[in-house]
DNA sequence: AATTCGGGGAC
DNA sequence: GTCCCAGAATT
């Protein structure tokens, strides 16, 4: 299986899009546009390049900048990190690099903020290194050119589908061959419905042969948030609290909590407290607190509370702590102030 | 390996 | 609502 660089690059040299930053060579721009559009479609970042290339039109001038006025170009753009590691490369630059713009891939690598990707793009594009820059769109392609079943999230996946692109990079253009793949990405072959008849891969695509690209690119699945139910017992006696010790391959293990029963969401909704009521202590339900949020699973609580000296006699494996002993039990902190009542 | 960081457009 | 976008840093 070859891959018809020509094809694209031909495909590319007539149907491109004209853009802000086509055709620019100068090393600081490409960077600039680079960052400006990680996880941002072009149209997003269109104004930000234009106005952050007017503002500072040397990495000196947004080296030098006032922070403030950096962030300020970028409000509404989000991520917001990316504005301070963009300031702190460009300080970088002036300070290490004599400023001069770092011309290497494993040098550019070097910049906060930088990245495989970002890397690759700078420096093939400005400096025509041979090295491919694999975004969501060349992990699109690829997967389905190829029908590659890696995961493009999984650290194989990365790997895989880098070595794939440096593969089927030409050498010669290497910018330009960058682009192309990018933008076969972004304008034909497209997540949900790919323009496949104006696809300069097509007779060569296994995905389109085979009629199931949109079966690429595969990602890891993502597990499914569970709901689950728990009744929760605040137990003292005296000074003392009691908590049990979570066992292991689930969630707390190893850690001590509040006595607790975990309930279908029928049973949590209509409490059976019988046995506990027959003893005669006074019982006092909290409302239902807010669910707690992990990071597959949502924790829905109801708490009980019981005070009484002899309440010890009739819970069993219990262990009692010191209330001022307990400051670190790994329940959900706005539920912690109930302790000290 | 999993999570976080964001706003916006397509569906 | 979900998915994705010219990803990188952090834990």
């Amino acid at each position: 299986m070859d891959f018809p660089a020509n094809n694209l690059l031909d495909w590319y040299d007539t149907q491109k899009r004209d853009l802000p930053w086509r055709g620019e060579k100068n090393p600081y721009y490409i960077w600039l546009s680079e960052v400006i559009l990680q996880q941002t479609r072009v149209e997003q970042g269109w104004d930000y390049y234009v106005n952050f290339v007017q503002a500072f039109p040397t990495v000196r001038d947004l080296a030098t900048a006032p922070q403030d006025k950096v962030l300020r170009l970028w409000q509404g753009l989000g991520y917001y990190s990316r504005a301070r590691n963009l300031q702190s490369a460009a300080q970088y630059i002036e300070a290490h690099c004599g400023g001069i713009f770092p011309n290497r891939y494993t040098d550019l690598l070097k910049l906060k903020g930088v990245g495989n990707y970002t890397a690759a793009a700078v420096a093939s594009i400005a400096f025509g290194e041979a090295v491919a820059a694999v975004d969501g769109n060349v992990y699109r392609v690829l997967s389905r050119f190829f029908r590659v079943s890696t995961a493009i999230d999984s650290t194989e996946g990365k790997k895989q589908f880098q070595h794939l692109a440096d593969k089927v990079l030409d050498k010669n253009r290497a910018g330009d061959f960058n682009q192309a793949m990018m933008e076969l990405g972004a304008t034909v072959c497209l997540p949900k419905k790919p323009l496949c008849t104006a696809c300069p891969l097509m007779s060569a695509c296994q995905g389109y042969l085979h009629k199931d690209f949109l079966n690429f690119p595969n990602k890891t699945p993502k597990k499914a948030v569970k709901n689950r139910y728990f009744h929760v017992f605040v137990l003292q006696a005296d000074d003392k609290i009691a908590v049990t010790l979570r066992q292991n391959k689930d969630i707390w293990h190893g850690l001590y909590t509040y006595p607790l029963q975990e309930l279908d969401l029928e049973n949590f909704n209509a409490p059976k407290l019988n046995t506990l009521e027959t003893h005669g202590f006074v019982l006092q339900k909290t409302e239902t607190p807010k669910p707690h949020l992990l990071t597959h699973q949502k924790l829905h609580f109801v708490f009980y509370f019981f005070a009484g000296e002899k309440i010890a006699d009739i819970f069993d494996n219990m262990i009692w702590k010191e209330q001022k002993n307990l400051k670190n039990l790994p329940f959900p902190r706005p539920f912690l102030p109930f302790l000290g009542e």
